[in-house]
DNA sequence: CGCGCATTTGAGGACTGTCAACTTCCGTGG
DNA sequence: CCACGGAAGTTGACAGTCCTCAAATGCGCG
């Protein structure tokens, strides 16, 4: 493991401000993992017994029942997962699938348990992590039982057009397919719901979406502080200037063929 | 504050293990406070100044935006609650109304926060508690997203049931309009959903739900364990004879009326 | 260049919400 | 004790939302 990996471990808010020592403790018996990108990390229903630290890629957590399937959250670096069932060293209600060739750390749950037990500041992290965890699904089962579809994409590309960058253009770092179960929809939906966003000045290029009237999205999204979550992220940024390169070579593109 | 309310509230998984001096400490600011039915003891968005402890009555959560309202959870007693923004000395995501007149423990912020610095086992304790708030988000969650409201009100009832008393017949505390909000349909659909079950083996008789035929039911439902949380609920068990009284009175009184 | 997969588009149907009328239940007041 | 009024619950008709299936299109990769 790299001494950048572990300073990056160590700035996640689950570290901040606990004794070198439980870092230390919490992270002698983790290893990092290359994996694949399709794996299946962890299938719903199996002991957890480690604590995952997604250093690089992305990672789908879903769920199945009956033979149907639904994205629960989708994880960009750097983000824990899995820390409720950990805590409780209990069984996973989700299953954790890479969405690209992914750089995982996992540290055993026994290590994260006995860390909690020996540093009061550690408990304490880990309960605030686990309350921002609490409220975050709190704030998506209202998103999802107070707005029709339609509103969730709306609300979402403002999400993420704050979290990315706050420009013009949003990059999904995901198949469509993939965000319409996260949005709670089908892909069918999906695209009819971007269509509709069109009037509201959204316009989709493969994965670059360009929002060219901020207002009138606003005015149809109605984003509430008490929803959704516009904090600045502490993921690392993606390039506006990438994005700009990439539409002005695809508009080029087509314009020549018609 | 009566003795009894006292071993109740220390009877709490938040509370268990905890050193005795912590858990003075934690309800030394503490005041017990009886309101009536209707009341709104929180507002989503308010700042959140203490831990709720519900010990007689029964509260709803819900949520609001752009004019629509969903319930979120229905509490009964001995229950917490908005234990996930008093960690993070946060605002209220959700608000929280008394269904019936309600007796309500409020423990300061404060108290809880400087508790859980001293005492690590109360500190492991709250992220126990959180960690459980979260995986029944989670639950719910896939339960809101895999499943139809038919299946959604099957399942419930199969829960109430488990969580009550096992018996033929279960029992509605509240309201069916509050809970068509929690099941996420409308009052007029949950009529239709239960109108559904019929034929599964499910009569209705005001608040009284007799399930004849669990076998048709439950094949109808598909209760999963990770979804659906079947253990036996630590608070009070609606006596089941009370119910067969309540019912056979009814059945004589309309079968003379005709 | 062509194949395979993701995405899009269209048509039809299932599920859910809305509105209105009606019934039942329950507490109030005569 | 009974009549009344209001609210909850139910039912029906209809509309909107969302899903399913099928086919077409577009795009990336070999």
């Amino acid at each position: 493991m790299r001494t950048s990996d572990i300073e990056r471990v160590k700035g996640l808010p689950l570290f901040t401000g606990v004794a070198p020592e439980t870092f230390r403790i919490a992270t002698a018996g983790a290893y990092l993992q290359r994996v694949p990108n399709g794996a299946m990390l962890l299938t719903e229903g199996d002991q957890v017994d480690f604590l995952y630290v997604l250093l690089d890629g992305t990672v789908e957590l879903h769920g199945t029942w009956n033979d149907r399937e639904t994205v629960l959250a989708i994880l960009r670096p750097v983000s824990t997962f899995i820390l409720a069932a950990v805590v409780l060293d209990a069984t996973a209600l989700m299953s954790a699938r890479t969405l690209e060739r992914c750089e995982v750390l996992m540290i055993p749950g026994d290590a994260i348990r006995t860390a909690m037990r020996l540093d009061t500041r550690f408990a304490v992290a880990v309960s605030r992590d686990l309350a921002g965890g609490y409220r975050g699904l709190v704030r998506n089962t209202k998103n999802l039982k107070l707005r029709n579809s339609t509103e969730r994409l709306a609300n979402f590309l403002l999400m993420q057009r704050a979290a990315d960058n706050a420009g013009r253009v949003v990059r999904l770092h995901h198949e469509k397919r993939v965000l319409a179960s996260l949005l709670g929809m089908t892909p069918e939906n999906l695209s009819r719901s971007f269509a509709a966003l069109q009037p509201h000045g959204v316009t989709v290029q493969g994965p670059m979406v360009t929002i060219s009237n901020l207002a009138a999205l606003e005015r149809l999204a109605k984003p509430d502080p008490l929803i959704d979550n516009h904090a600045p992220r502490g993921g690392e940024i993606i390039a506006d200037a990438d994005a700009e390169v990439w539409l002005t070579e695809r508009t080029r593109a087509s314009a020549g063929s018609r």
